[in-house]
DNA sequence: TCTGGGGTCCTAGGACCC
DNA sequence: TCTGGGGTCCTAGGACCC
């Protein structure tokens, strides 16, 4: 199967926007100010030079590219884009298209010549929305994914059984996907540095550091093993929320009722217009940077606002009184429809 | 004045039931 | 007087991805 990565999604579709951004550093994020609390989002490959990355704070990154063009995000800019690159997978012959996000999909098919059908592909879309992608080839989703990665930018790179190790093995295993920097750091304390290492480890140290189902599953992503179906079942949403930094950490109870308040109407709004029920609730709250506190409850399914809006203050009532707050989340989950994603499995442990 | 916002899934431990 | 063992549900927290 094929997987299909946007080059620099966000900051081509700002730089077709606004052709006289080409060639300049370009970082989006936040709102577009650097004065205030927000991260990257995407930086162009010039920004990127200086060493700007998305997540790092947007102040530091301005600090980095002082000559950088910093443009706030918007999202309907990057859906339309989205969906049309989206649309022109679908289109190519025998295609099933599994999305994993913005700019991001798997592309199942049956063909002889791989390397072909990926450049067809990544012409097709370059004429229909002038953006340029990279396309990993694989036997198994991971190594599909982690090939693209060797493709970029505009480029092909194929991955299986066959080479994975000679690619991978001694590679950190931070680069897997799925590994971050957290497990990448149990896994050095077990004496497991590379790929190699991890796709030969024994399974009881595994299975004592991180249970049976994760235990074995990273090592069987060191292999680069796994599924090699792509699904393209349509997707089901299984909450949703809304957070937001605010720019002041407030401490007053009325401004963090009104906040939370404001929070679940957005996120209602949302689950109203999927027509679902409320089954569960969860309040996400951040005294501090390192100090965030989450509260979750189930409740019994209903589709009435004021009865979610009790429950919820709830939870709200379980935030310390005496720490000022930077952040708050509200999320919802919604019931899900019957037989939804029966017989697909969407763990981890699945792929 | 370091740390967005939208998601998903896994695990540990307590409560509760039989 | 003492107190097993299995199963399930719920909450909190952790980790990862884009």
């Amino acid at each position: 199967m094929l997987h299909v990565d946007l080059d620099q999604f966000i900051a081509a579709v700002e730089v077709l926007r606004h052709p006289e951004l080409a060639g300049k550093p370009v970082i989006v994020g936040g709102r577009g100010d650097p004065t205030e609390r927000a991260v990257v989002s995407t930086a162009s490959y010039e920004a990127r030079e200086y060493g700007v990355g998305s997540g790092m704070p947007l102040r530091i990154a301005a600090r980095k590219v002082p000559d950088a063009v910093i443009l706030p995000v918007d999202h309907e800019a990057y859906n339309a884009a989205s969906e049309q690159v989206m649309a022109t997978l679908r289109a190519q012959p025998g295609a099933v298209v599994q999305v994993l996000g913005w700019d991001e999909a798997f592309v199942g098919v049956e063909t002889e010549d791989p390397e072909g059908y990926a450049r067809r592909m990544q012409q097709a879309v370059l004429d229909r929305t002038r953006l340029h992608c990279s396309v990993g080839i694989g036997d198994t989703l991971v190594r599909a994914k982690v090939a693209t990665g060797f493709g970029k930018p505009r480029g092909v790179f194929r991955l299986t059984a066959e080479n994975w190790l000679d690619v991978m093995g001694e590679r950190p295993t931070i680069d897997l996907w799925g590994v971050g920097s957290k497990v990448s750091k149990r896994l050095a304390g077990l004496g497991i540095l590379t790929v190699t290492q991890l796709a030969a480890a024994d399974e009881a140290p595994l299975i004592g550091e991180f249970g049976p189902n994760m235990g074995l599953w990273y090592r069987q992503l060191g292999r680069g093993d796994g599924s090699s179906v792509v699904d393209d079942t349509p997707w089901v949403p299984r909450g949703h929320s809304k957070e937001t930094t605010f720019q002041v950490d407030i401490v007053e109870r009325a401004q963090i009722e009104d906040a939370a308040r404001t929070l679940l109407d957005q996120v209602l709004d949302e689950v109203a217009a999927d027509d679902r029920p409320v089954v569960g609730l969860g309040l996400k709250v951040r005294y501090a940077p390192f100090l965030t506190k989450t509260f979750t409850k189930k409740i019994p399914s209903t589709t009435d606002r004021d009865a979610v809006v009790e429950k919820a203050m709830e939870l709200v009532a379980k935030i310390d009184p005496d720490r000022p707050i930077r952040l708050l989340g509200m999320r919802a989950e919604m019931a899900m429809p019957d037989d939804a994603r029966e017989g697909h499995t969407p763990t981890r442990s699945g792929w």
